[in-house]
DNA sequence: TCATAAATGAGGTACGTACCTCTTGTCAAG
DNA sequence: CTTGACAAGAGGTACGTACCTCATTTATGA
């Protein structure tokens, strides 16, 4: 009972290793009754492909281009020291990754990185950056060249890309909406900090948290969206600003770009340990001000996780192979100070 | 720039294939110089084991027991379904599984089929089992056979098993302390369900909740513990006792067995909708009840992760091979109404 | 019925590692 | 100077699959 092979198959199917290797690799030249009969063979004797000898036969190295926002970004760093993991530990083989970073907030300069990409030097494009027409533009151009294109984190849906890694913002946000609400049953005034609303996933975050406050919790009031436009300097005053004037403001949701920076901001308004404050993405700032009992909860999603699904759909992609949704579904995680992943 | 093999090691340091062979393999027959000048060669040029490779040419089989325990428990079916996922997924390769099913309130059973296991036919076991002196002999027993042991879920941390698989039960029960307060900043009394607090994971989850509450909430305060001791019949008539007289109770704590008999007597009640519920494990029964708004929150650990790091750590410790705690941490997740997995 | 193309067979090599045997070299104790 | 133990080399086979070439069979259409 030992785990039977191509050998098993063949023997079993009265055909020759070769047919056998042609039906499995879909290669042409089998006749259609041939192929079922191998296929048959399959199912019988439950041969499952040695992927291991077939990786090691198979000489194939993926090249993939991971296109991240520069700029000194605590969440980026954690998406390329997952990266660095990932290739590093050899959980995901055959691939040999090479991470551009661009100026998310200048679209021409990210549709110029974009067009140095190439069929001839890459197979497939994992892609973090905004959604304006020139990048989708630029996305329609790698597919015509035949690269594989996911987009991850904030996705481009009406683009030519083939897959989208990343967890659903709405209900991210519908989630981050549900425990502000939970948290604050006395009801107030609640702010909402973000970067810019012309990322899509800032969007769709606010959307779900907007709806969800509607629907369930009518004493919370949330105010106009805030936004840093890229500018980090810019937050502080506008904060402390709303912070001053607001005496009845009892939350902040911060949608995650700048949270250093408005962790700061508002612990200089000295009124930070009296509000409700959840944040997106759980870097190390954001953490320290969980243990510190700043904040008081986190909405996260699992770098590795994400990288591990860009790299697998990739190479489902490459290989034209189904893709499995539901293993590809990144969790909407909550962290709280008490399950702090070590 | 290719990926380095063992030749290229042989060439660097100077020394035949057999010799790197003998240093990687950490088989005798090489001196100390030697063995420095391989390692030395491996780091500079950056070697890393083909794994692929590896366990194509290595054709070892491991064979392990998963011992569970039987009954209808939805958490129990829940990991069946994990481990015959990974199974059957070719994730983890290599492995031979086979499902014990033990009637774990019985501990003489328990032992008994222990003593089925041994040397000749499986390389490790992973249990999920109560703790009794009995069964950490039978523990004791299996290791001197040879065998690796790994505990899952709840530990027996005095016994010799090789390594725990689970969260940290203080933690979860620490999590769920801070979400009932925050939930329930008014105060107000709260009852606590479970099992049996024979059971580790139980008494220490209720540790971990009792201490945060403690310290956080003061308004809060925690009921004795109900036990049902394995028999679900036994809940719902203390269950509707409490709530019937204590018309302070705000929460209800399930610490993970028997959530069904649970949610249903609180329903019986009818005062379901105005109580804080939170629950271990997510389960069908329990997902239904957090769709249905009737569990505010839900703590559980990801079966898919606990199957696959029983798996990973059993394979370690067959091949004594270190363990990396940091990979093999499972996360406590808290699972709400809007970020529930598809 | 034969030419031609398509389908299949036979047999090989390669991938990188594990593990085996047999041989040769080295060095020190007797 | 021998003996023996140990270190190291040389060279092989095996794992299961991919992919290649070349020969041969079978089917198809004129």
């Amino acid at each position: 009972m030992v785990k039977p092979t191509v050998h098993d198959i063949a023997k079993e199917a009265g055909v020759s290793l070769a047919t056998v290797d042609r039906v499995l690799n879909a290669r042409p030249g089998v006749r259609e009754k041939t192929i079922a009969k191998v296929q048959a063979a399959v199912e019988k004797i439950g041969y499952v492909r040695d992927t291991n000898a077939a990786n090691l036969a198979r000489q194939k190295l993926y090249r993939f281009a991971f296109v991240l926002p520069e700029g000194p970004s605590q969440f980026t760093d954690t998406v390329k020291a997952g990266l660095g993991e990932v290739v590093s530990s050899q959980l995901v083989d055959r691939v040999a990754i090479k991470v551009l970073t661009v100026p998310s907030y200048d679209p021409h300069a990210v549709v110029r990185s974009l067009q140095t990409i190439n069929a001839a030097r890459y197979d497939g494009v994992a892609l973090m950056v905004p959604e304006t027409p020139q990048i989708r533009d630029a996305i329609s151009h790698l597919k015509e060249e035949g690269l594989a294109v996911v987009t991850m984190v904030s996705d481009l849906p009406h683009s030519t890309r083939d897959y989208f890694v990343g967890v659903n913002s709405i209900a991210a946000g519908r989630t981050a909406g549900l425990l502000m609400g939970r948290f604050l049953p006395g009801g107030g005034e609640v702010l909402v900090v973000t970067n810019s609303l012309r990322s899509r996933d800032s969007l769709e975050r606010r959307l779900g948290f907007d709806a969800v406050v509607a629907e369930g919790f009518p004493k919370l009031s949330v105010l106009p969206t805030v936004e840093s436009f890229d500018d980090p300097a810019r937050l502080p005053d506008v904060i402390k600003d709303v912070v001053k004037t607001r005496p009845n403001l009892v939350g902040v949701y911060s949608m995650g770009f700048g949270n250093t920076a408005v962790l700061s901001a508002l612990r200089e308004t000295g009124r930070l340990s009296d509000l409700t404050v959840i944040m997106h993405e759980l870097t190390p700032a954001v953490r320290q001000a969980l243990v510190d009992n700043e904040v008081a909860a986190v909405i996260t999603q699992n770098v590795g996780h994400l990288v591990r699904s860009a790299i697998r759909v990739l190479r489902g992609l490459c290989d034209q192979q189904p893709i499995y949704d539901a293993q590809e579904r990144i969790r909407i995680e909550i962290v709280l100070r008490e399950n702090l992943p070590y």
